[in-house]
DNA sequence: TAGATTGTTAATCGATTAACAATC
DNA sequence: TAGATTGTTAATCGATTAACAATC
């Protein structure tokens, strides 16, 4: 069964493409699949495969391989993608609020329920059925809304002041594309999408 | 030394990490600065930074510490930040726009330089000096401007489609941001944005 | 000189891959 | 039964951390 050891990051992800690649077979009514099949798919090793889904028990059948539907099922319950879980973007700027328009979230059981700008101008306006709040709001609408994970998208001097707030509303999780290091406590998660830093890794292949 | 064995992703990405920081105290007028130093900026420790650094030769100076501008210099060598690099964006939807948009690449040597799309209306646009051609016009933009490196942000269905006709124009690098696992020969690089899968991953932890 | 800090080697840790008995 | 494929243990690989002699 192999359980109990606590599960790295990079797992989780590969569970969130293992999902992916499920809910496409489904459509297409396949009904089982190996993990030799998976990796195939996403370019993994099948032990990989094995060993990523032995972390939360057995799900395979030796000589047959897995369930597509099961399988599926049982990766959405760890995930937590039974119920739609609220999100909030801070800084509606262009980035912002191209993310809140981003369709992809939906089928991850994302929603993106409000935003939160300072630009008197943005303040009231509705993209994809979410309100922009002015920041002044931020406590009374994260806490309304139960909003535990938030998009971070402000200008880089305000970053860590906003973070503060945040925190003290409730929020235990940030993806940010700020590109300064927060400063936050153990019980809250950042994760960094530093597009520049993304690049710098490419050209560097090229030369 | 250490030298000459081939260097991961991850010690670049600190390296630009590290640019960052150099710059920052450069401002500040700081002339000198020591691994532990760094380290605590970045949330890492001495030892790596000191390594990452060991696999370009060495900067510093035993009980001195690394001279700022030097290392910085240095580093911008490393990743090739002296001559800007030419970028396209391929998909002008509101992620690709508001890529387009992006003040962060500019520091690091980046240009946007076109985009491309289908859409009638938004060809011809002209968002931070780069214009949006149509997809018609890809080989011809490419090797006019000699663009190795992509942002990639069309919808799911024409990702392949698309990135087969880019490294045919010579293509080298790719960032992803469409959720489909890119088939690509070996001599092309491509990094993948998932957020969606981002996002899992921090729910998974709030739980 | 004494204290600080490097570059580098050795030890540790964690993640990936290979191998294979169990079993459908 | 024979072939396929799992779950799991052992081996490998690579990345991070610790330790320390060299040296400013």
């Amino acid at each position: 069964m192999e359980q109990n050891k606590k599960i790295s990051d990079s797992v989780i992800k590969r569970l969130s493409l293992y999902n992916r690649v499920l809910q496409k077979m489904e459509e297409s009514a396949i009904l089982r699949v190996s993990s030799a099949e998976l990796a195939r798919e996403l370019g993994l090793t099948p032990s990989q495969v094995r060993k990523d889904l032995a972390c939360f028990g057995q799900f395979g059948r030796p000589g047959v391989g897995y369930n597509v539907n099961q399988l599926r099922t049982r990766i959405q319950e760890i995930l937590g993608m039974a119920s739609t879980v609220n999100v909030a973007v801070v800084g509606a700027g262009k980035l912002g609020q191209a993310l809140m328009a981003y369709p992809g979230f939906k089928s991850h059981g994302f929603k993106i329920v409000a935003a939160f700008d300072v630009n008197p101008d943005k303040i009231g306006r509705v993209i994809n059925e979410a309100m922009i709040y002015s920041i002044d709001e931020l406590e009374r609408v994260i806490s309304r809304d139960s909003i535990r994970i938030v998009i971070l998208t402000t200008p880089a001097g305000v970053a860590q002041a906003i973070t503060d707030k945040l925190i003290k509303s409730g929020v235990k999780a940030i993806l940010n594309f700020v590109p300064v290091r927060l400063n936050v406590p153990e019980s809250v998660k950042v994760h960094y999408v530093d597009l520049a830093v993304e690049l710098d890794g490419l050209r560097y292949f090229t030369k």
